[in-house]
DNA sequence: TTGAAAGCGCTAACAG
DNA sequence: CTGTTAGCGCTTTCAA
């Protein structure tokens, strides 16, 4: 149980079992061909060494680092950091699961006043072939940097569609927004709300499209009218409760009693103009957020959850069926998220119309 | 520009440039020992075939990975899953400055029903000579992994305080979570309030017990009463809020007009317990969190931040001293955290008593 | 200052 | 089924 201060290597285990050093690789490698009886000696070697393959000796003899690259992106809204952070868990823990580990990067710092390099990071990593592939995450603004590293050949998997690439070709993994908001506006709808409003972001980002589309869709298939129940704002709770202010802030019978928001952010805001007026949350006005945040659990706000675990597992596999040269059945998977009732969408007990 | 299947080697950058392998390698590693007029040449060949030294090769021979490993910890409180988000990128950045890269790994899957191996997935990165060193992070609730790695000589440096093993050697950097609410508790003392309560949890956590102290003293050292103004709870919003309820449901005159908690998650629960009341935070009750997490953050709510960015960059120097064989000038740095003061904590016009 | 030789620890390919 | 040979790409001697 002692560490030695030198690891053992191959030819200690060799040695010490007796066998060359081929079999101790063969008994670790390809252990069924060896003779019972030798395995169980080499075996006994090993543990009894505590050896462990060196990695870097192997990794430039198979080409192969077992190792996936991930970029942490400077730094994103409120709510989706917290989503990353468990979408990295899941991701290492699916890793373990296949021999791999997660190698984390970051861009660098990004030159004041220009726009980070899509690819800053990646290509050195890939030239010193220090990872076998990359997950690639941060795609909620298009993806710059999938076309390069596709240019480059260099094996990766996208969470996240290529919005603006119909024709991209490489494995993706992503989480149906629209379906979610769908999600969130008939569990509003089944409470007995009628008049239910989207409070989203500004035009412009693919993700909040998407998400809007959910909602307009839901009402549509609910035979509900959508005019004068919307609003677009940056991600920030002042501009959610203002906004969400305006829109109650109409003839009664014309104001919302629910609201489904692009994220927990704008939920919260839409919280703070319904205290203003009164209005208790889950009781008079329904409130839905996105991303299941440390907000929403805390705050006890019903919200759209993402299976990131799911997603995880799903960019893994695909990853090894990149790594091992299958022809990927899917180029990509669309993951349906959950919803999280919680006391901000309480059941109603009286019809509304 | 384009990128080739195999990478170029350092035998194709010194037949480009019509030198030997040796000099390339001089060039990289050494470059004062070549003729300006050789170095230039060199580096255009290295330009002109995207060469980066392969890893596993360089690896193998400098015996170092340039990997600095790190835990994930299977999933802690809500607050400090935000703390480590933050952690984790300003360790990954700072890394990066030293040419370092962080291998994210994880315990494995806790055993049913017995604790998870404290030194789970440490050994075989250690044995396999995958990384470097690690960064221990998990010592919030003792250290029952830095002993292990100290016995087997693995060089790391702890994010935390050896809280239960004054004798340890190993180098750590840690936040000072007293000197934060002393900060908070002289922070609404100025404000005029004097009933300051604790709201913490319950005992037996080393960093709870830290934080009580730093009211504690701070409450001595202003001449201020602390008996019948402390709870100590689960960190648990409801239990928050039942405690600071409990606290202001006395006499007017000795109910605490000011809280400062142990987490932003305690504090949103004396948050709740003021709405109750109809009181209004930061008007006329005072509220401040620990740790600036998101909630902290979009609630408005004053908190105590850590300084995780300078955590992380001394961690990542006191690790390079500690693989350039330095003599580690400190064993242990302590860091002092900052206070977020928002509305939570807004001035008070008025003195109290 | 530059070049030649050796070898880090492992596994692929073949021979026995 | 086991052993031998060769070499992945690099850096560390040591010579020129």
């Amino acid at each position: 149980m002692e560490s030695p201060r030198a690891p053992a290597t191959l030819a200690d285990v060799a040695e010490q079992a007796g066998v060359s050093r081929q079999t101790v690789s063969n008994a670790i490698n390809n252990p069924d061909l060896l003779r019972p009886d030798t395995l169980a000696r080499v075996q006994a070697a090993i543990d009894a060494l505590g050896y462990s393959p060196n990695h870097a000796a192997r990794q430039l003899r198979t080409r192969s680092s077992r190792l996936v690259g991930l970029r942490l992106t400077p730094s994103q809204e409120f709510t989706a950091n917290m989503a990353m952070d468990r979408f990295n868990r899941s991701l290492v823990e699916a890793c373990r699961e296949v021999g791999y580990h997660v190698l984390l990067f970051s861009g660098g710092p990004a030159e004041e006043g220009q726009r980070p390099d899509p690819l800053g990071g990646y290509d050195d990593l890939l030239r010193s072939t220090a990872v076998d592939a990359f997950v690639v995450t941060d795609t909620y603004l298009g993806n710059p940097q999938t076309s390069g590293l596709a240019r480059r050949r260099a094996p990766f998997v996208a969470f996240g569609r290529p919005w603006d690439d119909p024709g991209a070709r490489h494995p993706w993994v992503d989480v149906d927004g629209a379906a979610g908001v769908r999600l969130a506006t008939e569990h509003v709808h089944g409470l007995g709300h009628r008049r239910i409003a989207w409070l989203g972001w500004e035009p412009g980002s693919w993700i909040g499209e998407d998400r809007r589309a959910g909602w307009h869709a839901a009402m549509d298939d609910l035979g509900l009218m959508t005019a004068g129940l919307e609003a677009a704002v940056a991600d920030d709770v002042l501009e959610g409760g203002r906004a969400a202010a305006a829109l109650l802030d109409v003839e009664e019978h014309r104001a919302p009693t629910a609201f489904v928001c692009a994220s927990d952010t704008l939920a919260v805001g839409a919280r703070g103009a319904l205290a203003d007026r009164g209005l208790v949350p889950g009781r008079d006005v329904a409130v839905v957020g996105f991303d299941d945040s440390q907000v929403a659990q805390v705050l006890g706000l019903t919200s759209v959850r993402q299976p990131l675990e799911a997603v995880a597992v799903a960019i893994v596999r695909a990853l090894t069926d990149l790594l091992s040269g299958e022809p990927s059945p899917a180029e990509g998977l669309l993951l349906a998220p959950s919803l999280e009732v919680r006391a901000s969408s309480g059941s109603s007990d009286s019809e509304r119309a």
